[in-house]
DNA sequence: TAGGATTAAGGTTGGTTAAAGGTTTTCTCC
DNA sequence: GGAGAAAACCTTTAACCAACCTTAATCCTA
């Protein structure tokens, strides 16, 4: 789960870093509005937290900007104490919700449970699990009937991803758009790659869980009986 | 678009009412939680306005108990300053906001704009039904009587097609228009060969459901009795 | 410089299609 | 009405090629 902070106080942007890391989701944080929007347009994020007073580019114009693009990712907006009306703005805007500055980190991060949700994501828990294998994504690891290996970050994204769509068929597309970002050059072989490769550690496990093809559509995500 | 407004306080409730009828809102308002919980189970509201602490009911109990019923109308919660483990409570338990007491109109119906933007997805159903079977058009999986089997993605999408179709005839060049493409040199032919083993994989499974031929006209979908 | 990401290349699989031969229905004509 | 012809449709098979898999080499980057 990829969060994307664009806040230019440092120190704010650090400790919100630190803070949603704890909570094992993937952070990146910019300082500068045109960087958020660069960022924000990759597609690769699942959510946006995302100030109003920035540098060169204002937090409204740049949620304003990324709406008309289509991109749908949920954004929380960070305000100043008694901007009312930018918040208005804001929700207007396109923004899911706002959270007033200074703010309580469990109040924030309830905040992103409920946006991540309501997009209809399944909101991590500290391991992922399906049938017989348990996936943490921040340590990177993968465990099954008590052996563990490591993953690499590509891997451990993909197996995230096809977790958290359960039965759903996932096409190789929406793995790219995921992985790498929606306007990338990236092949389908480099999904073939990685998917290759995680078989490979699901087989080593002799997890009862693989990867299944369906040709011409997508890969799913099957526990064998 | 109807709101349904549960707030044990009469005046605030009557206040509330009087400014989201301005704002050509349909409005009901009750003033206790066994009363909210009933009305709210009506499904006939776009939203709701909940009070935490109610008599009967409180709005966290009830807001999960709508939620387990399959409601998914969204909620806006309404708190007293400072309750902020309710509003975490309530934002994990399935609140889509809340706002906080005293509160801007301006804000309220910010967020009411929000919340109902929201809701306005559209979740693709793929599972398809006809007769006895049951088509899972992404996973490309067929389904009759607890027995299943994969189809290929043509097969699929012609039975698709058909299913869609329901008892309207279907003709060869319709088939070929959808499967292979408008200007496509696909024989009369191609489509036969699909049909046929559609029909073997229908016989297979035991389904009441076939294809029957119209001679000189098309295809169509038939449930025998 | 090591570990991870990407690219490249060759091998494999199976969905699609074309072809061929069979069956059923419709038409024609005596 | 029946024989024969023609048209429409059915089914099976086999080859081709796009999609997929895997391994290894190369490119980055911290």
């Amino acid at each position: 789960m990829r969060i994307l902070i664009v806040e230019d106080e440092v120190h704010l942007a650090e400790a919100l870093t630190q803070i949603l890391k704890k909570q094992h989701y993937s952070v990146d944080a910019v300082h500068d509005g045109q960087s958020g929007l660069d960022n924000a347009l990759s597609g690769i994020y699942d959510l946006l937290l995302l100030d109003i007073m920035l540098p060169e580019l204002d937090g409204i114009t740049l949620l304003k900007t990324i709406r008309e693009q289509g991109v749908s990712t949920p954004v929380i907006m960070l305000t100043a104490k008694g901007e009312v009306d930018d918040k208005i703005a804001g929700l207007d805007d396109g923004a899911d919700d706002y959270i007033a500055k200074p703010f309580a980190t469990g109040e924030l991060l309830a905040r992103i449970r409920a946006a991540l949700r309501r997009k209809g994501e399944v909101v991590p828990e500290d391991a992922l699990r399906f049938g017989d294998i348990e996936l943490n994504t921040s340590g990177l690891k993968l465990a099954c009937k008590g052996k563990e290996l490591k993953l690499i970050l590509k891997e451990s994204e993909l197996l995230e991803l096809l977790i958290l769509r359960k039965q759903a068929v996932t096409s190789k597309e929406q793995i790219i758009e995921k992985l790498w970002g929606f306007d990338s050059e990236a092949e389908h072989n480099n999904v073939e790659v990685y998917v290759s490769f995680l078989r490979k550690k699901l087989a080593f496990l002799n997890a009862s869980v693989r990867i299944s093809t369906i040709r011409g559509v997508g890969y799913v995500l099957e526990a064998a009986d």
